[in-house]
DNA sequence: CCGTGCCAGATTGTATACAAAATCTCTATT
DNA sequence: AATAGAGATTTTGTATACAATCTGGCACGG
């Protein structure tokens, strides 16, 4: 249950300190323990991670070419700021992309990556019927990122993963309600239908679709959330004196 | 003559050291003075370079997640070999960020930019009458990418920009036919004309196509020249034996 | 003659020390 | 009291030194 379809020969790298660092801190930024907006002092987390600041830094290097933090010259690294307009950008290009997935699925995917993804479907019924939402999130993901295995492309994975993970960073900050939840079931079963079918075309037309009705409702809630103020505090003053930093752009 | 829709506010960075290494050393791989599967040894590049190993290696670390170099634990980097199958890879991709860069261009693009575009088909038709192959190919990545600017989407920008890069490395090995030169330019013709109409949809699906048959045309010629062994050696000896490296995995 | 194991050289991975830049603070002046 | 400036402090950028790992060759045994 690892790739469908074909996996890049992993390069046999064995853990080195700056690589580990690397998956350390993806994590704690993806998890949302660094907040978007914090600053990232190399030396605090030297102690916290107990590697010694070259490895560290290579580590944010990394990371700045991954687009999850920002490196200011002399100024330290913070971690990238949630700024709408890029989370726009970026669902532009996944809208894309998932079309593509989608595309591909239907003309790679084996007869197991496809009962697998029915497997998978079902499961978001079943957590949509119970009102969990939080699994539901879950299996989500895990059905998107399954297609673009499917698919059979490495680049395209890789691509897609690295987009979703900032997709994700900003969902954290953004429920969406009740209703969009149930149209984005139904979207799910008429993909699902299209897929089973091998309807490339209408599949990739509907993934295209589901994407950008997720990014409306993400952006919306997105916008709500920061004009209301729902997660930084009250006053008007510059986000960045949050302790954490709430890092949404205006 | 920069970017026509909106350009990403640069991070204003200020040079350092590893900062500059990156861009030499992409420069480096781009033009082919570092070809596919060259060793990089740390040393060597530093006395180059005449910077520090510190500042090198973050430089490594930056160029191996945008995939010029591969980094093998304690083995030292190697530029990226061309992989036709990972090229294969890019190439579907390419296609899909084409598309879209094609629609949004039409939607986005404002009239200078569109000018500009024309000048730019200008120059290349009379390229192509007055047989420059070099300077139709710098001409014609110059439109794609301008095409893509135009589309005022900094994410599709960057993750074209990456693409490209890796691609232009594999077209240098294979320089497609003279019949091919005359179909671009035909399909580049039909694209301009949905472009001049703002015809979202034609454009989109047109830039699919010539992205299709561009990439069956480079794979076609990568093939051949890594059989016919037109590029190595004739003899069987491992590519790697190859003093520059041929890097073509097979 | 060929395969296995060990040693030497070379290269990479990490830590630490020093230099440069930016930020902060305190003071003095208007 | 507010502000500008200079020095001190902190943090980043770079260089170098040391440790760990890999590569290649050679001796030894089968």
């Amino acid at each position: 249950m690892d790739s469908p379809a074909k996996t890049t020969n992993a390069p046999l790298r064995r853990e080195t300190l700056h690589h580990s660092a690397v998956a350390e801190l993806r994590a704690m930024i993806l998890e949302g323990e660094l907040p978007p907006g914090r600053r990232v002092p190399e030396m605090e987390l030297c102690e916290q991670l107990g590697v010694s600041r070259t490895p560290l830094r290579e580590a944010l290097r990394v990371l700045a070419a991954e687009g999850l933090v920002e490196l200011r010259p002399h100024r330290g690294a913070v971690v990238t700021p949630i700024d709408p307009k890029e989370i726009a950008a970026i669902f532009q290009v996944m809208e894309a992309l998932e079309s593509l997935a989608g595309r591909l699925a239907c003309d790679n995917g084996s007869a197991e990556a496809f009962a697998e993804l029915d497997r998978l479907h079902g499961e978001l019924v079943a957590q949509f019927q119970a009102g969990e939402r939080a699994a539901y999130s879950t299996t989500n993901r895990r059905i998107h990122g399954w297609i673009v295995a499917m698919a059979g492309n490495p680049v395209l994975e890789a691509t897609y993963k690295g987009f979703a993970a900032q997709l994700n960073r900003a969902r954290s900050l953004a429920n969406y309600d009740a209703d969009r939840w149930q149209h984005s079931l139904t979207e799910h079963e008429a993909v699902m239908d299209a897929l089973r079918r091998r309807d490339a075309a209408t599949a990739a037309a509907l993934l295209a679709d589901h994407s950008r009705r997720t990014a409306d409702a993400v952006l919306r809630t997105l916008r709500q959330g920061n004009e209301a103020g729902a997660v930084s505090g009250e006053d008007g003053r510059s986000v960045s004196d949050h302790p954490a930093g709430i890092g949404v752009r205006q």
